[in-house]
DNA sequence: AACATTAGGAACCAATTGGTACAAAACACA
DNA sequence: TGTGTTTTGTACCAATTGGTTCCTAATGTT
């Protein structure tokens, strides 16, 4: 009973979050979000509350669309060596930006900027910063260099790689250079190969 | 000739600064920095032209006051190892968390925000970012550890150590747990002391 | 003392912000 | 064919945004 909604509710949370991933959260416009995701205000209030609300919501999709993938890579066994994975992961960050994608990643600049705010905002992505950190543990017990690493020194190792992924992403998004992104990422491997001895 | 300024430059900057720090480019409104500032708008408008102009002046005022602060800690000649100064330099970032300060960096909040938009933020930025990284190759360069690695390995060393400073500062906003960033900072420097092997 | 020049401050501005109200429209079910 | 329920779209809203105007006040110079 009651009429149907008219949208396709996964075309307009994509389009949603690729408005606020090019803009951001506080730079996204409820008429940029509008446009993006083809419905009219009364749709989008009805439908998703307010902004903050659908900006929670689209950092769940982006969870499990993106960073999904990227957890889901690092465990890949298809790989065997988990620093086979982790190389892979930056690799892809580096892919981006060459081809011109400097968007960076939508959970890093939503750390980097409401989250600085807003405890549910940042609640969530915590927890989502979380899920890569243990993406990134995984990898190293698949590492035939690391596994052997007590606990702590793989958490160590992990919460390092976190950071330097939302270093790069954060770098990526001010538009640096192609060759920092790629020293930064060589070095990070280079380390990365000697963190066992 | 003419009127003298009433209000204290230094102090107003410092606000401005404060202002801009705590809320970020687009967060911090007209009337925040008005009051930060202690004058009105058109006393504003009047010395720094418009929003933007103020901000890029601030953002070279942070250079003179906190990224100078961080190149003299990096090329300190009485802590002789370059190694021990790098060290330092990231304990002052976990000491500001422990005492709840949440800030992160300015120079880094703007990286990730209206440096994406604004062609000349970024360069201002990279200009920035880049100091900080020859910070840090001057302090490996005065590592015994490091001193001898070659030039191309101790830039990609200094790019990944700035890239770590962005994420550390960046995660620090979001109000990472102090233990995730203290176990980051604790890997970066086992890492480090692996770099010349 | 007169003048040129600049600072200060309030009133004002159009545009945009996120959000609401409400009537018309479209369906399911009876 | 109604009837109840929900979506849709438009008109509207108050508040805030960054920015300008313009008059007055304060000063150094002559």
């Amino acid at each position: 009973m009651a009429r149907p909604r008219e949208f396709d509710e996964d075309k307009a949370l994509d389009g949603a979050m690729n408005v606020f991933w090019a803009h951001g959260y506080e730079g996204a416009s409820l008429p940029d979000l509008l446009k993006g995701m083809g419905l009219t205000r009364g749709s989008l209030y009805k439908a998703y509350k307010d902004k903050k609300s659908l900006f929670i919501n689209i950092l769940h999709r982006y969870d499990e669309a993106e960073v999904e993938k990227a957890t889901q890579l690092l465990g890949d066994g298809t790989l065997k060596d988990g620093l086979d994975r982790i190389n892979k992961l930056f690799a892809s960050v580096l892919s981006a930006i060459e081809q011109d994608d400097y968007r960076g990643c939508l959970l890093c600049s939503a750390a980097a900027g409401p989250a600085h705010n807003d405890k549910q905002i940042s609640e969530t992505v915590h927890s989502l910063l979380n899920k890569m950190k243990s993406g990134f543990e995984t990898a190293l017990k698949d590492s035939s260099q690391h596994a052997e690493l007590p606990q702590e020194r793989l958490s160590q190792l992990s919460d390092l790689l976190l950071t330097h992924y939302v270093g790069l992403r954060i770098l990526s998004r001010s538009q640096a250079s192609k060759e920092t992104l790629k020293r930064s990422i060589a070095s990070l491997m280079i380390l990365l190969n000697k963190a066992h001895q």
